[in-house]
DNA sequence: GGGTAATGTTGTGTTAGTACAACTAATTGA
DNA sequence: TCAATTAGTTGTACTAACACAACATTACCC
């Protein structure tokens, strides 16, 4: 159904090691920000739109009392604002302030400055390798072999 | 030189959702060995052949002491050995055991398993992801604009 | 209305990740 | 041989990243 596993498995790992060994940015953001990492990336989400603390949470893959921890830092520093939610009083939405979608729009500068490597490709397979990552985040929305499992329901948190 | 700074920047961005947010198996590794990420790296770094503390603290991008102090835990779990250096006795030499190979390899297992989206992928496209990666990783090693840079030196602590 | 559930917040505690200073042991060069 | 250097170790300190329990609010369902 698809090319071989050896070579995926060696794509794999070498995408890997371009994104993580060879052009981690993580700590260039942080200092950039003054801020920590988790910080940096709940900034960085929120530039997208507002999210309720809950959702922000599920985000960043903890619970609600550390994301409350994070943002109430991210408020102390005028990045984000707390508000409540309009239909559920018990909610909040935090939204990025002017100042927080700055910071955010550098750590997302910084970190999105493709490597020197890929900018110096060879246009014809820079090219080959757009069309082609495009495909697999397309696969990734639409399933494999086990087809979507949307976890839609309630409360949607795509990707 | 090359294609354009957008495309390039639209693949970085692709890619680094690839690794980071779609199939980051971190947390996986460390549960299922039962260290923290860190130990894992450096257990997996000495699979590849013993070091001394420093060449491993270089790799790890941590101090001296530090990397005392994880080796010294992976000792304690008997994962890694440490020997006296045969030229230079100040310098010790750090060895995975058969055991420490054994979770090193289960880690390498668990990071290196291809996504589906790549296993699934067209034959042909796979087989220019290969191509293509593999190509950046050349150019990385030969340097783009600025070439090699070695640290080699006496005590360079790149990066 | 009253019990139950969900959303945040605060507080408490633990582990990981680092940095830095101080110290020992071994090497090297004058 | 003695001073300066280098590798590693230990100990101290601090921050980040979480987890969990306890609590206040608000919503929702009978």
């Amino acid at each position: 159904m698809s090319g071989d596993v050896e070579t995926a498995a060696r794509v794999w790992q070498g995408i890997r090691a371009l994104v993580l060994d060879a052009h981690d940015r993580r700590k260039e953001v942080c200092e950039a920000l003054g801020m920590s990492f988790v910080r940096a990336k709940a900034l960085r989400r929120l530039l997208r739109g507002p999210l309720t603390l809950r959702d922000l949470a599920e985000h960043l893959a903890t619970d609600a009392p550390y994301t409350s921890v994070v943002v109430a830092d991210l408020e102390r520093r005028g990045l984000v604002e707390r508000a409540t939610h309009p239909e559920d009083r018990r909610a909040k939405i935090v939204t990025v302030t002017r100042a927080g979608a700055k910071a955010a729009a550098l750590a997302e500068r910084i970190l999105g400055e493709p490597p020197a490597p890929l900018l110096s490709l060879d246009p014809g397979d820079l090219a080959a390798l757009d069309r082609i990552v495009a495909a697999i985040h397309r696969e990734s929305e639409a399933g494999p072999d086990g087809p979507p499992a949307r976890v839609t329901a309630g409360a949607g948190h795509g990707s």
